[in-house]
DNA sequence: GCTATAAATGCTCAATGTGAGCATATGTGG
DNA sequence: CCACATATGCTCACATTGAGCATTTATAGC
């Protein structure tokens, strides 16, 4: 799954008609897997590709032909560039990840299609339990989930999300035909898992944007503070707080001026920033804390 | 690789008198390669695995024997276990995981195996560095990743942290033989690259208890919160503020009172506590926050 | 019973971080 | 000169976090 953003929308390259992540078996070169990898992106991309990391590995029983014997195994990985490139060799298109999760997108809507369609749905499949602690454990989920009744809204949730949808029935690559069938929710479908991996991708890089500097793998070589904002709204599907996002800039130290300005958008010339790559050796990133102690 | 801890100690199970993790080919089964090394490794230990994740997949070129046409595939896991149990089929042993990394242990050393041995040796192995530019930045990495020079301690750095050590030819595993051979590091080696799994699996799950209540997995069903803050200092090798660890735990809710107390340890006696279950199912456990914004 | 020891518990405080909102400044296009 | 669209500065209440002080309640040994 490899992921960009453009015109504030993040975005993902897709083949065959928008129903397919990009994918293939990997040579038996060289080199690592990673790293060939890598040159087959950047071959059909036209573009490096700046970050690159392991998804989750399947190792099922063969899903495309009726051989048994075998194991299919499919490395999924979730990479990052900088442009919505070309392809070369066959029929590519970068598009926005929200035409196969409209609903992970808060960003005007704010919820109503989860309120108004897909909530009422859930609810429907949660009743339908044959006994009372499953229809309990069902209404749960979808609150958590869903954020429903006092949860907050938690955009890192996008798999469990797709995974409770597929459970329900509610999407058509599900083999359960149940309402899905006569008026399917929005959002289109993909072939095989693909759906699901790439709810895994939003899923986890939803996750990382949040302690790992990774939103400047997304985003030109210079930019305003408002741009980089959209970015970060796009990717988690939220809007966010001004002042605050630039304040906690700020404070990480993470970006620097180039001295020069933008006016592009009409109003107030905004200062061009650029990444602080050196802050990548500077820091470490990684999580959040716990109770430490000096002594005891 | 498959976690405990007894004795205030995390233990990883290995084999091969310690110099191996695990491991097996998976089966041609018809379940989920996931269910399958769940009952396998179940089989082994004569315990229950409480909780599982891939760590991740290796598709080099074959590393054992002469064959370059082919990949070997290793996918690796990481498993949570409630007690150190006996294994039924062969000689595996539970060992206390500072065993192969004594440096990531600062509940008493305070790390002067850390300042005294390693960072002089990283230092002299940055100094060789042919231009200026790298030994900077080999200066900076020892800094980061080993807290020095007012950088903090990073309890989840076990992995850059041995490959900074297998960069700088300090480990017998690195085909470099530079000064490990004549004076190694404390530490002990592993077989092929199961000590560099170990580290992954470490910083794994160093970094999960923070954001996940996996900490319960290693714990028996009733624990006083000096058990648990022991299980969890064992863990991230680090010393706990107990006023603080106990409201840190208040607030979130995850544990319920039993009734009955422990007076096992010769002070005053403890309450002893269970996890509450239903915890997982009434949140969702994920990571930290962005700037929100109601509207903008 | 008295005392040393080992924990468990209760509480306070300062520093920092976070969510929200008010007010003002500075451009462009008409 | 005005409407607009942004950029920018600043404040404030409240929650979180790191640290430490003070008590309480038990066991073990004398």
């Amino acid at each position: 799954m490899l992921a960009a953003v453009s015109d504030d929308e993040p975005r993902v390259l897709t083949i065959n008609d928008g129903r397919s992540l990009p994918s293939g078996p990997f040579g038996s070169g060289d080199r690592s897997l990673q790293s060939s990898l890598r040159t087959w992106v950047e071959r059909q991309t036209n573009h490096p590709v700046g970050y690159m990391e392991q998804l989750y590995t399947f190792a099922d029983r063969d899903r495309t032909d009726g051989n048994t014997d075998r194991r299919i195994i499919s490395i999924s990985y979730l990479g990052l560039t900088r442009e919505a490139g070309a392809s070369r060799r066959y029929a590519a298109t970068w598009r926005s990840w929200y035409r196969y999760f409209p609903w992970e997108d808060l960003r005007q809507s704010d919820g109503k299609l989860i309120e108004k369609l897909i909530v009422p749905r859930l609810r429907g499949w949660a009743r339908q339990a044959v006994d009372k602690a499953t229809q309990a454990e069902r209404a749960q989920r979808i609150d958590v989930v869903f954020g429903q009744g006092g949860h907050p809204w938690n955009a890192e949730l996008s798999l469990q999300r797709y995974e409770l949808l597929y459970e329900a029935g509610q999407v058509p690559e599900a083999l359960t035909k149940s309402a899905a069938e006569a008026t399917p929710i929005p959002g289109e479908p993909m072939l095989h898992d693909h759906r699901r991996i790439l709810a895994t991708g939003v899923a986890r890089l939803r996750a990382k944007i949040k302690y790992r500097p990774v939103i400047f793998e997304l985003m030109p070589e210079t930019f305003t503070l408002l741009q980089l904002q959209q970015a970060v709204e796009g990717l988690s599907g939220q809007l966010l707080h001004k002042q605050n996002f630039r304040r906690s800039l700020e404070q990480q130290d993470l970006i620097e001026e180039t001295g020069e300005m933008s006016s592009e958008t009409g109003g107030r010339p905004a200062r061009l920033f650029r990444f602080r790559k050196q802050i990548v050796l500077e820091r470490a990133f990684t999580g959040t804390k716990l109770p430490l102690a000096r002594t005891r």
